[in-house]
DNA sequence: TGTCAACACGAAACCGTTTTCGTAAGGTTT
DNA sequence: AAACCTTACGAAAACGGTTTCGTGTTGACA
């Protein structure tokens, strides 16, 4: 239980200034050599290792990214913290993680924890409750303090940061291309509501592509799913309350279309021959699924790694500038079972 | 872009001297009553916010605690990590995330970062590959700072500390005899290699179960997947090297179970049927299969919660205490259609 | 032998707080 | 009127480092 060895103590016991000690730790060669390996063997023999904290108070930077995200337990999620951590690490910094759980409440409480001066910098994801609000203003505080901020996935054009999202638009394009490609002519989406900028983003993508092959979007084939509510009863009744079937469903993300396909397995519908079924998140649903269902993949762990490096760069930027960059990550579909041609 | 604003400006500003502004802001009542209002309306308007980073090195306490994870991607862990982040905030402690990504020497230099004095106690949970080796040295490391110190799920008794498991033995015990129950005679069970004490333990509790009962344990039906190479590969070889399928399988976690779940459809064998599967971890995989898995259920959340509540009691408790605790947290058969009794 | 640079180290300021202690001014006791 | 308490504030130390600057001792050069 020995109380950790500081500078002092070493600079005590050697008999020698707290100065001196420092520079010689440091290899500064103002101090004679005999004397800095005389220092270094002493501190190495006590175990010697700075207090972080001091020297973060000297050197105002605190080595940390604060992340703000909406979940954990959430493939896409999991996957960006992933690629944070990692880039992160990679460039000597920390990350402290906080969820808002979706509300808005805790996203200002979280945002107002970092602001403190606990962060260099924060990443952050948008929670549903705060894209519903519409209000931003708890940013505004990062701003004042001039704390670099990154919005990845969930951003809002109301706030002025760097940003970064997945192409979804062009997901939802490809996507329901990819299904006219197959002679699909009934496709249905399963998206968010609209205040959640990537659901409504996908099916604008989806109507892009019906639209510009002549087709007409049938607004009965856009439902959006209500995540506040029994989601495998909403898609459920939904579905059955068509007069006909789709013969194809876009889920925009991976538990719609999990839910959407056993739907179709209890009403006997052959995947992919009756419908066929695309998801968002190419998680572990996806791969393991029996048909194992065609995804958009979405590069989680990559948009993670790249907010970070826009993060850090900002943070490492001398000057203020005031050109915030908006860079979108394209996606790719990965065909798998759910969707095989029909022949 | 105005710089922040400091004790020492405010105190400039208003012509006192910094202690007063100190303890002013503290409402101390050394101060007067008009010059206090008129301190703090003045902080206020100019949005003083203590710097944390002097606070932490004033009061010896960081706040943070760290947290060591084999891998974020993945449904057990993240639920973990959910657990440390809501019961840490709700003691007003901040999370530090590090991956090991099951590598030994991550493991170490992630511990060497946290024990810098970065952060108050740190959450382990122990790479494989640390496990592998046997290796527990790099944990001294905090002993000798006197950091507080919690293993969770992947843990060793090398490390003199507290720990909290899944009840791993009953769990296997618990599956094994529900599925003697049904019926099933021929029970496999897809393992890990031993070193890693969860797979370990799950067999452990798997054989206990049908001793006790008088059958006598085939060793043929237990099989190590190495995670190192292609897990369906591994999986499906090794079942169709069977002479007689088993009737059930039990896998010691979600991805295990899926492949067997889908080797087994694939030579057309009805589940629960023919083959009644179980997997751990009750993640999105178990929920979204067909049929849907029964799974033991292992309390992620809960366990990041009582692990944090541990540490944290720790941190707080003044003078060490040698008597560390080794708690166990009880798993939950969650039956679902890949088991449904034979009638 | 006086001047000056190089060497090797210490003193002190600094980062931004809190907190202990000291003290001047005024009021209350006796 | 002397002694003592409050009240209301400031000075300074402390947390644990880094860094600038100053300075005493050498040795070299003129």
């Amino acid at each position: 239980m020995k109380a950790k060895i500081t500078l002092k103590d070493i600079a005590k016991e050697l008999e020698v200034s707290t100065s001196t000690v420092s520079k010689a730790l440091n290899d500064s060669n103002e101090i004679s050599i005999e004397l800095r390996e005389k220092i270094k063997a002493f501190a190495d023999f006590y175990h010697y290792r700075p207090n972080m904290t001091a020297l973060k108070l000297r050197n105002k930077k605190t080595m940390i990214i604060g992340v703000i995200i909406p979940e954990i337990v959430h493939h896409f999620f999991s996957e960006i913290i992933s690629g944070i951590e990692k880039m992160a690490n990679g460039r000597n910094y920390n990350v402290m993680v906080c969820v808002s759980s979706e509300s808005y409440e805790k996203e200002k409480l979280n945002l107002a924890m970092l602001s403190n001066g606990s962060v260099d910098g924060v990443l952050v994801s948008i929670a549903k409750e705060t894209l519903e609000l519409g209000n931003y203003d708890h940013f505004k505080e990062l701003e004042d303090y001039n704390i670099p901020l990154v919005l990845f996935d969930r951003v809002s054009n109301e706030v002025n940061c760097d940003k970064i999202v997945v192409d979804d638009e062009g997901a939802g394009y490809k996507a329901t291309n990819y299904l006219m490609d197959i002679g699909r002519k009934r496709i249905c989406i399963l998206s968010t509501p609209d205040h959640v900028n990537v659901g409504a983003l996908r099916s604008l993508g989806y109507k892009k592509a019906i639209e510009e092959r002549g087709g007409e979007v049938d607004d009965r084939l856009l439902f959006r799913v209500n995540d506040k509510t029994d989601l495998y009863l909403q898609i459920q009744t939904y579905l059955n309350s068509l007069e006909v079937w789709p013969d194809a469903i876009i889920g925009v993300n991976e538990i719609f279309a999990a839910i959407a396909m056993k739907v179709a397995k209890e009403k006997k519908y052959k995947i992919p021959e009756d419908v066929a079924i695309i998801g968002f998140t190419d998680g572990l649903i996806s791969q393991f699924s029996t048909p194992a269902m065609s995804t958009i993949v979405q590069h989680g762990f990559m948009m993670g790694e790249q907010a970070t490096a826009m993060l850090l760069d900002r943070i490492q930027k001398k000057e203020p500038d005031m050109n915030y960059d908006y860079k979108v990550i394209s996606t790719d579909l990965k065909i798998r079972e759910s969707t095989e041609k029909i022949e």
